[in-house]
DNA sequence: ATAATTCCTGTAGTCACTATAGGTTCAAGC
DNA sequence: GCTTGAACCTATAGTGACTACAGGAATTAT
């Protein structure tokens, strides 16, 4: 007999949430568990750590439908595993874009802060900040 | 007699999209312009220049709510800037959150990918270490 | 036995857009 | 002046990844 228990316990040890669980089941990243006789869910610890890849994947940002791709290649032991090294590439280069560009907004808030002289709105430099075109990589000219 | 241009010279103009100004207008981040005999929106540069600094707010990631406060601080001049100050302080401590969570984030997709010999999906270390706890935040523990 | 909690389904709401359908108006070329 | 095609209009629905709610049924604790 495998021990089973209920969505409320799966959520608690998964540090997660009953209405995602529902989802994820529903979007087919978690298999139906089975049910009881008055019709609640009842999860075993397999479903357990299907649930705590899916959250670690989120974790690592990985989009819902890239933690599909790899829970289909996992079902395939024996391919090579460059399609999921892919996946994880892809991510750490998107991050790696991400980090870069916040660090342009991070320098650019701290301009825009510092330049301020804490008067009235009319000479705030935050707000003439964003009026104006700054260190803006918007494509954007007056129209003629 | 103020010159007046269209929609999509608007958007062309500001580098967004005819679909994102209109639905600036709905959510009353731009101000309804007049309109021409055949019903068309028709713009001035003071719709410009209003649509500009709401995509460089935009792109500085300040949320439309936010923008709609700096919009109304904008309407009153004599007003000390500290409420716009704030908002931008609280947006770089923000961007600062992230800058240090997807740090992290890289550093763990980095130790994922080296330690991946590339072999077959069954001793594929991304995989494994998704399904294994690793440098993990989430509060999880398997359920007794 | 009763009360409090947890669970169920189904639907709607969130954010900031984006896309589509079905129609009207405008601008350019002939 | 007429035709054609592009740009415009409104209204509605879809996106991703959940989150929240309503109105019940089942379970658990007292």
């Amino acid at each position: 007999m495998e021990r089973v228990f209920s969505i409320g316990k799966l959520a608690e040890a998964s540090g997660s949430k009953v209405e995602t669980i529902r989802y994820y089941e529903q979007i087919g990243l978690l298999p139906e568990p089975e049910r009881n006789a008055g019709n609640q869910r009842r999860y075993t610890a397999r479903h357990y750590e299907r649930l705590v890849f899916v959250l670690h994947a989120r974790d690592l940002g990985l989009s819902i439908d890239a933690i599909r791709q790899l829970i289909d290649l996992s079902q395939h032991p024996d391919l090579p595993c460059r399609d999921a090294d892919d996946i994880a590439q892809r991510r750490l280069e998107d991050v790696r874009q991400r980090i870069a560009r916040l660090k342009l907004l991070e320098a650019e808030l701290e301009r825009t802060l510092s330049s301020c002289s804490h008067g009235t709105i009319a000479e705030c430099k935050v707000i003439e900040a964003l009026a104006q075109c700054g260190a803006c990589e918007r494509h954007h000219r007056p129209p003629r």
